[in-house]
DNA sequence: GCGGATCAC
DNA sequence: TATGGTGATCCGC
């Protein structure tokens, strides 16, 4: 968007910073919104929507949150820029002369044989409500309740984003269409995505409901076309065939291409040659922010020490370790240099390190409403421990008080732990304790989380790698939980499965146990809709997953490598109908400093 | 290993 | 009146 650095919004945004860090202007920036970089933005006049936006939540009790972490913030730069200031009053001869070093082994790294690409749909979820309802294309519409998760362009000329809060959003804009989000109905519009990208790399990676990573090279090679006519071609066929839009971006790598597909947003797509000296000069002149992994508050931290574009890292280089740690330094270096990950395999290899759900309520100080939001939450944990079939060995408790402040607290049960009252029994004494610590307790956010995961997935027999049979869908959809791995890792997972096979017998007897929880509490009136024929299931996981896999065979648009709608490609597969999901989210995040 | 903080979507 | 949920990683202790 802007990395030419032409717009009047930034051209305000950098007259605002260079004003001085003033508590209002950095905290007016920040309740602007982690957003603020994404399309659709340019013409908008920031400061007034920053005035708009700051007067709306001016005194309230997240307002008050937002304005102390900026204040811690302004604190912590203060002491960076001093340390900085001592550092560069030493001899750094040594610390340049390893750097360099380490620059020059990166660069070792450095290929340029692959063709990458990153897929992004525009305005997704608005998008897919638009196909159903056309007059909503000439409006202003968002979808989300509470808090946005996408709006269409028209809004985006209002200054408004997603992650804002909808009466905010009211407020720059009355006459604002708000749609409640239908999780299941973009889930199924993304399969249709996903199964023309399958055309192009069958191993590609879906980064979210809406993006994905695919490398290319062998396609091009193999139809003889040049990457730009190839993703055209794949573009206009998506277009063409499920009516969503998409930009990509063409790269040598993830990272640079993930940036490009940001650069012709809405419907376009832009390359970055594979060729050294144009990548480094396209990354001197790009904003640190506009990188995966440089949020609000890293932005900041490096504009205090002169580092506001790609090109600003090289000349602070030998100072980034001790003022950002290692793990920043290596990640800084790669954003120089333009490197990143060439390797684009399938979401189902990346190994679930976490299981967890939390929801947030209208505050409550009485412990035993308290208590009885405990429950709850413990029992939709556990259907997604059933669902993703884990065991935690640590389990988590987040609370976030009234004041938005949030506080975790963990512990390690004597064995593994999935089922409700588990997971009630040994979450209950953190809370009662936080209660104890913390007189007059009052939360709006409950949360449990296991960690340390162990496995109950049956061992299975489906292989990305190897050979399988598209036309065993529907026998082999029963199984299709069991983890993919590739070449070597094979071995570890094998001994992994040989590990948890003793813990298999338990999980048979869940559905048993969960009908012998107390009477109130057991939902069995609870109908879940399936995502393909929206009729309502039992809530039981099984016979659910059962028929969501039945639906998917017969309605299969095309035959899809094995099944990407499984596992992580479809994370919320089951869902309750009014279940909130995350703006397009999914279940893994990307790893933010490792390429 | 724990808890806080940051980030993505 | 009113500001989300899921998952990952890093850092300081």
């Amino acid at each position: 968007m802007d990395s030419s650095g032409d717009q009047p919004a930034d051209d305000g945004k950098q007259r605002e910073r260079a004003q001085g860090e003033s508590d209002n202007d950095t905290l007016k920036y920040s309740l602007l919104g982690p957003s603020l970089t994404k399309a659709g933005q340019d013409a908008v006049d920031q400061q007034k929507v920053s005035e708009v936006i700051y007067n709306a939540s001016k005194g309230s009790k997240f307002f008050n949150r937002e304005q102390e972490r900026d204040r811690n913030l302004t604190v912590k730069i203060e002491r960076i820029r001093k340390e900085k200031a001592r550092l560069e009053q030493l001899d750094l001869s040594h610390d340049l002369r390893k750097v360099d070093e380490f620059l020059a082994e990166l660069e070792l790294t450095r290929d340029l044989s692959q063709h990458v690409i990153h897929v992004d749909c525009d305005a997704f979820f608005a998008a897919v409500e638009e196909l159903d309802r056309p007059e909503l294309k000439t409006v202003p519409m968002a979808v989300g309740k509470g808090v946005l998760t996408t709006c269409n362009y028209l809004a985006r000329k209002f200054g408004i984003r997603s992650g804002m809060a909808s009466f905010v959003a009211k407020k720059l804009c009355p006459q604002l269409v708000l749609l409640p989000q239908n999780y299941e109905k973009y889930t199924a519009k993304a399969k249709e995505i996903r199964a023309i990208m399958a055309e192009y790399d069958p191993l590609f990676e879906s980064a979210s409901i809406d993006e994905a990573y695919l490398n290319i090279t062998s396609y091009c090679s193999e139809n003889e076309l040049d990457p730009e006519e190839a993703v055209q071609r794949m573009r206009a066929e998506i277009l063409e065939t499920t009516k969503v839009s998409v930009s990509a971006g063409i790269a040598a790598n993830a990272k640079l291409a993930k940036i490009a597909s940001n650069q012709n947003k809405p419907n376009g797509q832009f390359r970055i040659p594979n060729d050294r000296e144009a990548i480094m000069e396209f990354m001197r002149h790009l904003p640190v922010r506009k990188v995966n992994g440089v949020g609000r508050v890293f932005e900041r931290e490096l504009e205090s020490v002169g580092i506001k574009n790609c090109g600003d890292i090289y000349p602070q280089r030998a100072l980034l370790t001790k003022l950002f740690g290692e793990k920043a330094f290596q990640f800084l270096a790669q954003c120089y240099l333009g490197l990143g990950r060439t390797k684009i395999q399938p979401v189902e290899t990346y190994e679930r390190k976490s299981v967890g759900t939390e929801a947030t309520f209208h505050e409550i100080g009485d412990k035993e409403e308290l208590r009885a939001k405990l429950w709850w939450t413990a029992q939709e944990l556990e259907k997604d421990m059933a669902r993703t079939q884990f065991k935690g060995r640590t389990l988590v408790l987040k609370v976030k008080l009234h004041t938005f402040e949030v506080l975790t607290r963990q512990t390690a049960p004597p064995r593994a732990v999935f089922q409700a009252k588990d997971l009630y029994d040994f979450a209950l004494p953190m809370l009662a304790k936080l209660e104890k610590d913390i007189p007059g307790m009052k939360l709006r956010l409950l949360g449990l989380r296991c960690t340390h995961l162990v496995s109950t997935k049956k061992a299975g027999i489906n292989f990305f790698g190897a050979a399988v049979q598209p036309k065993s869908n529907v026998s082999s959809a029963v199984h299709v939980n069991s983890e993919y791995d590739i070449g070597a890792e094979e071995a570890f997972e094998e001994a992994a499965r040989q590990e948890v096979q003793d813990e298999m017998n338990e999980l048979e007897k869940l559905s048993q146990e969960a009908s012998d929880l107390p009477e109130e509490t057991n939902p069995t009136t609870t109908t879940w809709d399936c995502p393909i024929c929206a009729r309502p299931q039992v809530a039981d996981d099984r016979i659910f997953n059962d028929h969501v896999d039945f639906c998917l065979s017969r309605q299969t648009i095309r035959e899809v490598v094995q099944d990407t709608t499984q596992g992580v490609a479809v994370p919320g597969r089951k869902r309750k109908t009014a279940s909130q999901s995350g703006p397009e989210g999914d279940i893994r995040q990307k790893r933010l400093f490792f390429q």
